[in-house]
DNA sequence: TTATCTTATGACAACGTTGTCAAAATTGTT
DNA sequence: AACAATTTTGACAACGTTGTCATAAGATAA
C-alpha cells in the first residue's frame, strides 16, 4: 500500500497536521519534530496524494497550450522549457491540438465546460475560432493569448513584434539592391499574416518604392502555397529578384520550385521566410530568415498566466523582438 | 460557485448516490429519476469534479510520454491522435522531455516516485537511461517501450521492423546499380541503428557483396554528423555512389554538404535516409527515405498501455512495418 | 512564583466523489 | 392476498489532503 500522510505522522508519532506542514514548508513545526517527520518521510518514501490536495485547494493542476497544427513549430523541444516552468510551479501542462474537428470540439468543451483546466494559453489562429469564444464565454478561465488576432481584447497577450521583422528583412533586401520584391501573402485572419505584409509596404515606402499589387500574392503561408505561386508567377512576364515569404514553409515551397526549375538561388532570385523554422537551416542554401522566438513567447506567456493565477495584477502584454537571420538563400539582385 | 452533486441532487430530489449512478450509467435507476437527474445536471451545468472522482477511485488520471528530444519527430500533429485517444479514455497525456540534465531528472523523479502517473510510455533512447530504470524499479509504474534497445524485456513494446526497411531500400539501392553504398551510422544504443545497419549488410550479403568497413562511417544520427561524415568522404579516395544515412537529420546534412560542394544529387551520388520526417519532403530534391509510422506507433503504444490499465492481458509485442519512399534524392548509379 | 503573551500542536470538519450495505419499493408467484 | 424475489434508492463511511480553531507548551515579564 502506498503510504499517506497518516503512516508518516504515526511514525514520527505526531499528528497529520504536522506532517502538512512540513510538507508545505510551513512555519511553526519545531526543528526538532520537524526533523522527525523529514525522517518518517524518508523512511516511508511518502509523497503526497496529488488529488486529494487538489481536491482541498480546489485546483485542478491543469494548464493547456491549446494550438493549431499548422501555425507554429511546437516540437517536444520548444515546449520542453514551458512544461519545466509548468512543473515547477506545480502544474501539468496538457496540449490540445485544436482543428476544428467534431472530435477536437467536443473535447475542447469537455475541458473548459467541465472545468478541467486552471488556466489555458491560446494559440493563433485559435483565438478566432468563434467556437472556442463561445466557450470561454460561458465558462470563464483564466486565459493568455499568443499573438493574437485582436489585440485590443481584455486578455492579456504575448507577441513577436511582426511588422518591425518584416520591415527590417524588406530594407534589408533594398539595400543589397532588390527593386522588384514578391511578398506571398499568409492566412489573413492571423496577426502575423497582416502585420508582416504591412512591415513589407511600409519598407518600400520609406525608399519610395510604390507598392506594386501585382507583387503581392497569396501562398497560404504553406508550402504548397509558396510553390504554386512561383510556378505561376515565373510563368508571366517580369520576375521578381526576391521573394519574401510570410512564413518559412512558403519559402520552402519556393525554394524547392525554383530549383526543381533549376532557377538559381540567390544568384537569380532571393528568397526569404519569416519564422526560423528549423527547417530554415537544414536545407540548401540556408533559408534567409526573421527569427521568432517562439520558445519565448510560450515561456513568456506561460509566465503570464501563472502570475495572474497567482493573484498577480493582470501584467502587461509584451511584444517580444524579431531578428534577421541572414543564411544563404539571399543574396544581392543580379545586375546590382 | 461551481455546482456538485449535491446541488443536482436537491434539484432532482434524490440522493447523490442515485446523481452518481446517472454520471457513470450504471443501472438500478428507473427511467423517470433518471430523466429528472438528467434534468437537473443540464440545467445546473454540473460536471463532475475530477480530482474528487480520481481521489475515490485512486487514478492519477495522468499518463506520460517519456521522450527524448533528438530521436523522434513528435509534432503535436503526430501527438494529437495519442491525446484524443488518452482523453477519450479519461485520461490526460502528459510530455516529458528527457535530457538527462539534473533538472529533467528532478521531474521525472516527481513524476515517477512521487505517484502523479498511472502510466508511462517510453520512446528511444529513454529505454537506455539507467536513471529511469532504477527509478521503475523503486516505483514500479504500468509501462510500455516504443522501439526499445532491448527487446528480450518483460515489458511490453510497440517497434518498426527497421532491419526490413533498411533492407528493402539497400536492395532497392542495389537494384539500380549502386555498388559502393556508403552507412552512416548513428547512435549505437538504439535498436533502429543496429537495426538499420544489419539490414544493409544483409542486403549485400544476399548479392554476394562484402561488406566494407570503411564504408560505414559515423554519423551519431545527426545533420552535423552526415555533413562532416559527407566531407571526409569526398577528401578520400574512393567516392560511394551513394550515401544511406541511418535517419533522415543525418541525411538532411549530407544533402547539404553535397550541394554545397556542387556534387550533383542523385546525379553524382544518391542520398538515402530513414524515417520520413516532414522535412524530407521539404527539401531539394525530396529525400529517398524509409517511412517509419511514428504516430501509429504512439497510438499502439498507448493502446497497449491503456489495455495493461484495463487489466487486460499483458498485449504482445508489436512489429509495425515501414515502406519505402522513394524521391528524388536517389537514382540509377553513374554509369549503370 | 504567577500572570501574560507567544508559539506549537492536534482534533475535527471540510473538499466532492464512489463503494458498501441496509432499507424501501416494486414485481412476480402462489 | 400474502409472501418471496428482485429491483431501486439512499445513509453513511471512505479516499487523503488542508483549513479552522481550540488547546498545550514555552517564553517573557512582573
Amino acid at each position: 500500500m502506498t503510504p499517506t500522510i497518516h503512516d508518516v505522522a504515526r511514525r514520527a508519532d505526531c499528528s497529520i497536521k504536522t506532517v502538512s506542514r512540513v510538507i508545505n514548508a510551513q512555519p511553526h513545526v519545531r526543528p526538532a519534530l520537524r526533523e522527525r517527520v523529514e525522517a518518517a518521510i524518508a523512511a516511508t518514501g511518502y509523497a503526497p496524494n496529488l488529488n486529494a490536495q487538489r481536491l482541498v485547494k480546489k485546483r485542478t493542476g491543469a494548464l493547456c497550450v491549446l494550438t493549431s497544427t499548422s501555425e507554429y513549430y511546437l516540437a517536444p523541444d520548444v515546449l520542453a522549457s514551458a512544461i519545466d516552468l509548468a512543473r515547477s510551479s506545480d502544474y501539468d501542462l496538457l496540449l490540445h491540438i485544436d482543428n476544428d474537428q467534431p472530435s477536437s470540439r467536443k473535447q475542447l468543451a469537455s475541458l473548459i465546460a467541465g472545468r478541467r483546466l486552471d488556466g489555458l494559453i491560446i494559440t493563433p489562429p485559435c483565438d478566432t475560432n468563434p467556437f472556442l469564444t463561445e466557450l470561454l464565454n460561458h465558462h470563464p478561465l483564466p486565459h493568455v493569448f499568443i499573438d493574437p488576432f485582436n489585440r485590443d481584447n481584455a486578455s492579456p497577450y504575448v507577441a513577436t513584434d511582426d511588422l518591425v521583422g518584416a520591415r527590417d528583412l524588406t530594407t534589408h533586401l533594398l539595400d543589397i539592391g532588390h527593386r522588384r520584391i514578391a511578398f506571398l501573402k499568409g492566412n489573413p485572419n492571423l496577426r502575423a499574416s497582416v502585420d508582416r505584409l504591412t512591415g513589407y509596404t511600409q519598407a518600400l515606402a520609406q525608399r519610395g518604392i510604390p507598392f506594386d499589387p501585382k507583387l503581392a500574392a497569396n501562398a497560404m503561408g504553406t508550402f504548397e502555397g509558396g510553390y504554386n505561386a512561383v510556378r505561376l508567377y515565373l510563368s508571366g512576364g517580369t520576375r521578381p529578384t526576391a521573394f519574401f515569404c510570410v512564413n518559412d514553409h512558403a519559402a520552402l515551397g519556393v525554394l524547392f520550385a525554383l530549383q526543381e526549375m533549376n532557377v538559381r538561388v540567390p544568384r537569380d532570385i532571393s528568397v526569404c521566410g519569416f519564422g526560423n523554422h528549423p527547417l530554415g537551416a537544414r536545407v540548401f542554401p540556408g533559408l534567409t530568415t526573421v527569427h521568432q522566438p517562439v520558445q519565448e513567447m510560450i515561456t513568456a506567456a506561460l509566465r503570464l498566466l501563472l502570475s495572474i493565477l497567482g493573484g498577480g495584477q493582470p501584467a502587461s502584454p509584451t511584444l517580444l523582438p524579431s531578428a534577421l537571420v541572414l543564411r544563404g538563400s539571399s543574396g544581392s539582385a543580379p545586375g546590382a
